[in-house]
DNA sequence: GCCGATTTGTCCGTATGTATC
DNA sequence: CGATACATACGGACAAATCGG
């Protein structure tokens, strides 16, 4: 992201969380970022876009670019935005061990292709993987990606980060994810994967991700221990 | 909203959920568009970044903008815009009716502040309302409503529709709602309200609602049956 | 491999409307 | 009423990626 709009919409977002413009302030207003900036209101304006969908501020006509955002109060795992596990991780003060249970080619059946989205006869890569933190297993992850956009793809690597090698070594940039979260009982497989306690049920959140070609190349379910799950998002009318 | 821009959202978000423009296809090009709806490219290119940040294309460049929506498999009830409890249901072909348990004016004191985001000393109006749909109590809904912005509501019109209430008679208009997502164990009093069955924990969707004047004006927490909650919502890289 | 046509991405400059103060 | 500030739209320019000949 090497745009103008964006420079503006971080150095704003920046500010915001640093409390330099504080909850129901007022933002300067688009001539003076114009000004600050050396660009044109057209410019600004997709920053404040930007800014605003992502529930950091409210433009109120005739008035100015209200803050409406406050720092989380939760503690625990927070989800809401596109980034990798050991991104959420260290951003939580965390250190993340993940294990590689299964790591096989398959192809895709009906069974499959219901649960995942994936079209019958795809060539897919399903991998499990436990991630432990504080000291006990918390989420588990059962992954397909489709096999022509992973290939290269090892069991080690899998126990880093396959994002960063997709977006590294792959040259592949990871786009658009579509989200479902929903709850259902643990299985007896969650039971021995993970330290559940005396937790019967689990917080899940599915997760299909596009290319920039527009593939969908993934599809994983979380399942998350609940008391460490939390997901944060934003609603605006009208965008 | 009566901008060109968004009606052409609307017509390609209706083609597209109608199945005219198909997952995985393209529609027509940003040219082929301003022919169409006798508008320039930047509007157009505004319609299409609605629709891209609502995860139903991805604009793929020196391609096209490429289909990415599909048709949700999931029954039950599903949330993800702001839409009211009634537009939900009928969206789901339900009928709800609504129990007003509570309706009392209070003053915020600290435990309050830290549980709504409202500050110490706030009057607020606490509504607590259940929801009865396929027969059974479902949703449990503890709201607190800044009193200044909600003056006339009554016991009667928060069984029907607070919000459209407060859009039509009061003229004010809903902006942007930031919301999170946890599990709870279910209280004495959930269990007491709620058909149950033999569920312990509960979906709790955390609502904090804005006005177009930026104020904070609603924060409600919904406790959801867990075999009836599903949330979708899409992340986009870069936006 | 190159070139030109097509398509999306970013930005500029200008004009007009609407709401607030 | 005028100044300020956000909202929408126009028209033009150039960059970047893709694709076919």
């Amino acid at each position: 992201m090497k745009a103008i709009y964006y420079d503006i919409y971080k150095a704003l977002r920046d500010k915001i969380i640093a409390g330099v413009y504080p909850y129901q302030s007022y933002i300067p207003s688009e001539l003076a970022l114009i000004d600050e900036y050396q660009c044109t209101h057209n410019t600004v304006r997709k920053a404040l876009q930007v800014l605003t969908m992502h529930g950091f501020v409210q433009p109120i006509r005739g008035k100015g670019v209200k803050v409406i955002w406050q720092p989380g109060k939760r503690t625990r795992f927070v989800l809401g935005d596109i980034e990798t596990m050991h991104e959420a991780a260290s951003r939580n003060g965390l250190e993340v061990s993940t294990q590689v249970r299964v790591f096989e080619r398959i192809v895709c059946d009906r069974s499959v292709a219901e649960l995942t989205g994936f079209r019958v006869g795809d060539e897919l890569v399903r991998v499990e993987r436990v991630r432990r933190f504080d000291g006990a297993n918390l989420i588990f992850d059962k992954s397909c990606f489709l096999a022509s956009c992973v290939e290269g793809l090892t069991p080690e690597i899998a126990a880093s980060s396959i994002f960063t090698f997709l977006e590294g070594e792959k040259g592949m940039t990871i786009t658009t994810s579509n989200r479902t979260i929903t709850m259902e009982y643990a299985t007896a497989e969650d039971r021995e994967v993970l330290d559940l306690l005396d937790f019967d049920m689990l917080a899940v959140m599915e997760n299909r991700t596009f290319n920039s070609e527009g593939i969908h190349f993934e599809t994983t379910q979380s399942r998350h221990r609940p008391d460490y799950f939390s997901f944060m998002t934003t609603a605006v009318r009208g965008y």
